[in-house]
DNA sequence: AGATGTACCATTTTT
DNA sequence: TGGTACATCT
């Protein structure tokens, strides 16, 4: 079958072979055995994994159905999908091309009968399995201020991620163990009756299917030849345990796997991700061969030398030493600011100027550690009228409208779904409280019946009060119309019938805010990607798994967007602010894991400097305003972790003014900023940099004193807590301030 | 059942 | 400071 597309002609097995470099080469070449792909940002790895599988095919080794290749996420499984159909030039549909899950779930389907599920079965989403939790823990009458269902859930899935039992739980957790087992049984159980899955089922039911079924281990070790994983470093334990079944014989020998990773852009430790698993790939798979793709064709030399040095500190590491043969480019710059305000400032004024220099501002980025940072950047943005956008918000299937329009199609499909029931029971408002919730609760437990056929037994007899018996009357008349329609009417208009009739769509009509507007144009693109599925039970079924929203706006933006979501960008020029201790490397990570915490964020640094292609722009303000409290920063240790020589430090004017005299600035410093052609350039070099951070002041401040702030004028110490000074200031209020940033008033004028 | 008030808290997030 | 989850009022 020729597929809608046209596709060009499949280059010939020595064509695509020949555009590659020697390592890529050999990657892709190494056919037999395992092959663990060692790539460095901007080396080439996706390329090399698509190219190795159509050169699998093309050299017959394999039919496309004894090949799994697998991502993390649906967007590289897309990404791999068009490039192979376009190297072998058949379509990809049916191959098992997708991410772990999507493969996951496609081979649960087929035995699920084995782990006691209906083939049916659904997958939760987190917010389905919060409420659950939250159910499950206030049955047991648990405390849920002490015991959040949030953190019960966060321990529940990091059993799942382990792959193992949580009977199995290392020894240092037995206490864990003791206190939350109960809630996980009972929280499986009832996943068992709902007949559901969660996200981590849908691999330790695969493991459990390989582990205890010989026949299906046998089945799927001959089906499968040759397996290629992607961002090998971000597979949790539960994945690895399964490649390793699939791909490891009885005898310890390990057949055809092919990983491609990079130990240093592990940052998903926090999500269960196990660096280990990479690391340690040579003793797992015996004979394993290791290629590094170590020529980098993304960035300039002195970024890649900046990005080189600083992960250079890290001590889990296999190591590469990435090169390149394009120029040196600029230094990086490293900009400081007073404050968030000017750091904003400062950002938007560049990006400005870059555009003015012709840069567009779709190869420009802003990244930042933590969503939160990124509030100031917009409203500075929006203030110029520079046009930006926000990557990595709710994605489309989680917002509100999308999931409540699916969950009434959830329950017109499958009768039995109590979890999309309660959400839609009372939405639109209906009168239908909690009493009454409860009401139909206690009835399906009583009768073991799901919620809907509850409802229909209470209607039935006469229950409820007299109005809400009729609103509830009407409903139920509708459901059964709805699911009456299934199998004759298309499932688009079915969709559309049922928001119209449920009063859905008009509930968001009569809304005034701003955004109601919105979620009636997502309700209508939940519709046009509908019509791509021929079922409705299809379109539920990949609902869970693959729901993204496309967004193709036709105007440049600039980016905004975590570290995180930057993974796999690039961009000709990154802006990398809030760089200061505390944020980045983040406090909270550094409490909580230590080096290893410390090692995960000096990668996450690495990973954002090196999505530049040309030029970086590190920032970090002094002060800030965090929780609506002034906060005094100091820059990040990672700034000073950057070799010297691929470095150019600029402070704002007045920066380091202070009577200290160590660092008291030149004169020209100071006065520099009205020369246009020569920009203020006070000599602080990187070292420099940890002497000011450690800077304490040598005078100490009582409660009462007079003092002198450089941005906030004169005020009046109110309290002091060793080094941090809450000073309540003449014209800006209070403010906690670090003693090393006012002097006494006295003295103001020699400061400034 | 819905509106209003208040205490509390505050990374990263895919599937 | 700003959002949210829960308690209390109407």
């Amino acid at each position: 079958m020729q597929s809608a597309l046209s596709i060009p002609q499949a280059p010939s097995d020595a064509e695509i072979l020949e555009s590659l470099n020697p390592a890529q080469r050999e990657a892709v070449e190494a056919l037999d055995g395992p092959v663990l792909v060692l790539a460095g940002a901007g080396t080439g790895k996706t390329r090399v994994l698509t190219t190795r599988l159509a050169h699998i095919l093309l050299t017959g080794r394999a039919s496309p159905f004894q090949i799994m290749a697998v991502t993390f996420t649906n967007k590289a499984a897309r990404e791999m999908q068009e490039r192979v159909a376009r190297l072998t030039g058949q379509p990809t549909e049916g191959w098992f091309l997708g991410t772990f899950h999507s493969i996951a779930a496609r081979i649960l389907r087929k035995h699920a009968e084995r782990v006691g599920l209906k083939s049916t079965f659904t997958i939760l989403d987190a917010d389905d399995q919060l409420r659950l939790i939250k159910q499950i823990l206030e049955a047991e009458n648990v405390d849920t201020k002490r015991t959040p269902p949030r953190m019960v859930l966060a321990i529940i899935e990091r059993w799942k991620d382990r792959g193992l039992p949580p009977e199995k739980v290392p020894a240092d957790e037995a206490a864990e163990q003791g206190r939350f087992l109960k809630f996980y049984r009972i929280y499986q159980d009832r996943l068992k009756t709902l007949n559901a899955v969660d996200f981590g089922d849908l691999l330790l039911h695969n493991l459990t299917l390989l582990q205890n079924h010989a026949d299906l281990l046998q089945e799927y070790q001959h089906r499968f030849r040759y397996i290629l994983v992607d961002e090998y470093q971000d597979t949790n334990v539960a994945q690895y345990l399964w490649l390793r079944l699939l791909m490891l014989n009885s005898d310890g020998s390990a057949r055809n796997l092919c990983c491609v990773g990079d130990e240093d852009q592990s940052i998903y430790g926090w999500r269960g991700a196990e660096i280990g698993n990479i690391l340690r790939f040579e003793r797992d798979f015996p004979g394993a061969k290791i290629v590094r793709l170590e020529e980098n064709y993304r960035s300039t030399g002195h970024i890649l030398g900046a990005a080189s040095g600083l992960i250079a500190r890290n001590s889990s590491r296999l190591g590469k030493t990435l090169w390149t043969t394009s120029e040196e480019g600029a230094p990086l710059r490293v900009q400081s600011l007073w404050d968030g305000e000017s750091e904003a400032r400062f950002v938007g004024d560049e990006i400005e100027s870059l555009q003015r220099k012709g840069t567009g501002l779709s190869q420009i980025a802003v990244l930042v550690r933590a969503g939160f940072q990124t509030r100031e950047f917009e409203e500075r943005f929006l203030s110029i009228g520079l046009p930006y956008r926000v990557i990595g918000g709710p994605r489309f299937y989680e917002r509100q409208e999308i999931r409540d329009a699916v969950a009434y199609l959830r329950v017109i499909s499958v009768p039995e779904d109590d979890l999309a029931f309660e959400r839609i029971i009372n939405l639109p408002k209906r009168g239908v409280g909690t009493a009454s919730l409860q009401l139909i609760h206690q009835r399906a437990r009583q009768d073991s019946v799901p919620l809907t056929e509850a409802l229909r037994r209470i209607l039935g007899e006469g229950g409820f009060t007299p109005k809400l018996r009729t609103t509830l009357q009407g409903f139920l008349m509708h459901y059964d119309r709805w699911r009456a329609r299934l199998p004759d009417m298309p499932h688009t208009e079915l969709t559309e019938l049922v928001l119209e009739e449920s009063s859905y769509t008009a509930m968001w009509q009569n809304e005034k805010t701003p955004d109601a507007a919105g979620r009636l144009e997502n309700l209508k693109e939940l519709i046009n990607a509908m019509a791509e599925f021929d079922t409705l039970q299809g379109f539920l079924e990949h609902v869970s798994l693959v729901m993204e929203a496309h967004k193709d706006t036709g105007t440049e933006q600039a980016s905004l967007m975590t570290l995180h979501a930057a993974k796999g960008l690039e961009f000709d020029v990154v802006f990398l602010p809030g760089w200061e201790e505390e944020i980045f490397p983040s406090r909270r990570t550094l409490e909580e894991n230590g080096v290893k915490g410390l090692e995960e964020e000096r990668r996450l640094a690495y990973v954002g400097l090196t999505r530049a292609r040309k030029r970086i722009i590190i920032s970090h303000a002094a002060n800030r305003l965090v929780h609506g409290s002034w906060t005094h920063a100091i820059p990040s240790r990672f700034v000073a972790e950057l070799p010297e020589k691929h470095v150019d430090v600029q402070a704002e004017p007045g920066m380091f003014a202070s009577h200290h005299p160590e660092f008291r600035p030149s004169r020209h410093a100071e006065f520099a900023t009205a020369d246009f052609h020569h920009p203020p350039r006070p000599q602080i070099t990187v070292e420099g940099y940890a002497r000011v951070v450690e800077r304490k002041s040598e005078h100490r401040f009582r409660k009462g004193e007079r003092v002198f702030h450089q941005k906030f004028g004169y005020g009046t110490v109110a309290l002091t807590d060793g080094d941090k000074l809450e000073i309540e200031f003449d014209h800006s209020g209070a403010k906690k301030v670090m003693a090393g940033f006012v002097v006494p008033a006295d003295k103001a004028s020699e400061a400034s």
